[in-house]
DNA sequence: ATACCAATTTGACCTAAGTCAATTCAACTT
DNA sequence: AAGTTGAATTGACTTAGGTCAAATTGGTAT
């Protein structure tokens, strides 16, 4: 999961939100090529990324491919492990030297009922990251790759600046040759 | 959201969940092609699947794009909306005579406090929709249309003969042509 | 600067899947 | 039972995108 919660707080909540996370959370520094999340280990803990950016992959097949990037300002982890407390099925990799702050899950619990905002936080992330996939897979169901590639440029002309070539082609879902062939076009 | 809870509770916990749903729930009857869900409105509920079968889908660019279906035993709700109170953007219809155990949103919160399941359901159910949407994302990256049709008859054999093949093409991002050549070769 | 390795690009060719139009099939209606 | 309508099938053709191999570029360790 990457998110940011831009779209879904208003931003005093957001405020209050980063307020508390700056007192429970911890501040890591994570090189690039750093592993943050390895598959089958547990994840009790979630993220915000300060800054740089991090990219999910999983194994299908032999293949490795790319599920999702999250850049300065989003929310990150692994959601079923976080959620259910098992082993992850992704690793989750700084793709740049990155600053995050890291929540622990059961210090973030303690203010369930403290604070009407926290208590629904995970829901409304949860809800809304739902909300994204489904939109993606509808994209992706109509869209050619290059209309993709362009929506994408689009909504995250910086953010995608920094993703090399190969990880943008597997999240697409299309060959790099196809997508070196895409930037060529358009450029 | 579309999804079985038998992956994710233990068999003593969903029938507590299921006795506490036929108390506060209300049983309804629907007919087939009658709309549960109707795009632009409020989903302050959701509802268990008794009988029949569900299809949802949404208008992306003219075209309806069926992006799920849900059967016996299955919890379905619009997540985003039922979540954050907003409107839907979706549509769900009955494809057959169904019938449903409908839980309002408001009645299950009462149960929070009260019953540490329940008091999780919401973000295990969510995570878990999650999980399957990421899965889904990836199979339609690897794999051809043919293999994603295969896979999906081997894990619902019975619910996918329910499906008119209009819909199951749009769910697999293929047309209908394709669908039934597959069909054909397959049988 | 040189050498090395990985990332990207380019070319040639192939295949999965789409499109469009015509036909058949199935389910209702009157 | 015949007529209507939408669903599914089939045929002919086109196209987006994949694959494989070779060439180029770019970064980095020596």
């Amino acid at each position: 999961m990457t998110l940011n919660p831009n779209n879904i707080f208003a931003e005093n909540e957001e405020r209050q939100l980063l307020a508390l996370f700056e007192l429970i959370g911890k501040k890591r520094t994570i090189e690039a090529a750093d592993i943050i999340v390895l598959e089958g280990q547990k994840v009790d803990f979630f993220w915000i990324v300060l800054s740089g950016c991090f990219r999910a992959f999983r194994w299908f097949q032999n293949e490795e491919v790319t599920v999702g990037f999250s850049f300065k300002g989003d929310f990150d982890t692994s959601p079923f492990a976080y959620i259910h407390g098992t082993p992850t099925k992704e690793c989750i990799e700084a793709l740049q030297d990155s600053e995050i702050l890291v929540v622990r899950k059961n210090e973030f619990e303690k203010y369930f009922l403290r604070n009407p905002i926290v208590s629904t936080l995970t829901e409304k992330l949860l809800s809304n990251y739902i909300e994204i996939l489904t939109y993606r897979s509808i994209e992706s169901k109509i869209l050619t790759a290059e209309q993709r590639y362009l929506k994408l440029l689009q909504r995250q002309p910086k953010e995608a600046s920094l993703i090399p070539l190969k990880y943008m082609a597997s999240y697409l879902g299309i060959s790099k040759e196809r997508l070196s062939r895409i930037r060529k076009k358009i450029s």
